[in-house]
DNA sequence: CAGATCACCTGCTTGC
DNA sequence: TGCAAGCAGGTGATCT
């Protein structure tokens, strides 16, 4: 669920109150969200205090006085200021001033320290804030495969999901299935726009809350009733009122309007 | 290497 | 009403 614009919201709101911040105890009830030794990761954390939090593509890094949290949401995970903890409250840190809770009904979600910044990081592509239409072109051309599932490669881009490819590729007039490596350097310019237009809208949004996403503070996002493609399948296109089609493409639902995403 | 298939897990919706 | 199947914002392993 959480895709780039989600986790800058939730990192945005929870950077007035954490730095500066000590864990006091942890503790964690989850092997698939937290694997490994749970207790050890609790003692490793108690004591620590947290330096900053910032994101990188999906991941949230919380810097520590020593060693760096990093927490990915996964479907349905949610890190929560002061929250009751609920029955899939995996993750406790009671802190000095507050707690902090993360929930995560699907335990897709994965908690993990490490003594400096975490390997898998390094194989994730580029900040699509960030890169410049001059890289952005060059990766592109090198890329085989179709356009969707390549939005979704975390090694391309770090940070989109299947909500935020959907919404930039219509907003860019470019089909699904595209042929990535053959697109024209107009087409290559918008779909760069697009993709910066679309998640920096929706960050102003405080992103997509479909079901259940909300921010730390428990607030839910609104870049939802914007949506023109995602989940709106079978209502007119916003743009020319063509009924709005749902295909699968690599095993995600891909939404797209027929009319104004021309093969 | 691209792409399909499956798996991880829970909960909500849909259809019979 | 009840139950099973299908589907969901993500990712990674395995196979062809």
């Amino acid at each position: 669920m959480p895709e780039l614009p989600e986790v800058e919201t939730v990192v945005r709101s929870l950077a007035p109150h954490l730095p500066g911040r000590t864990i006091v105890h942890a503790e964690f009830r989850s092997k698939f969200v937290t694997p490994g030794d749970r207790r050890l990761l609790a003692k490793r954390l108690a004591g620590r205090t947290i330096r900053s939090v910032r994101r990188h593509g999906k991941f949230i890094l919380i810097e520590l006085d020593r060693g760096v949290l990093s927490v990915h949401l996964g479907m349905t995970g949610k890190l929560l200021l002061d929250a009751p903890r609920g029955t899939h409250a995996y993750g406790v840190l009671e802190l000095d001033r507050g707690v902090l809770i993360y929930d995560d009904p699907r335990q897709f979600g994965r908690i993990e320290w490490s003594e400096s910044m975490p390997e898998r990081l390094a194989l994730l592509g580029p900040e699509p804030l960030a890169i410049s239409l001059e890289d952005f072109t060059r990766e592109l051309r090198r890329r085989k495969g179709r356009l969707k599932p390549l939005l979704l490669n975390q090694s391309f881009l770090r940070g989109l999901g299947n909500i935020y490819a959907d919404e930039a590729l219509f907003r860019a007039r470019l089909h699904p299935l595209a042929a990535a490596a053959r697109l024209s350097k107009q087409r290559i310019a918008r779909l760069h726009d697009s993709i910066r237009e679309t998640l920096q809208l929706a960050i102003e949004h405080r992103g997509s809350s479909i079901s259940d996403y909300v921010d730390a503070a428990g607030d839910r996002g609104w870049f939802q009733i914007m949506h023109q493609v995602y989940g709106r399948q079978g209502e007119p296109c916003r743009v020319c009122g063509t009924p709005i089609r749902k295909i699968v493409v690599g095993q995600r639902g891909t939404h797209y309007c027929p009319r104004c995403q021309r093969p």
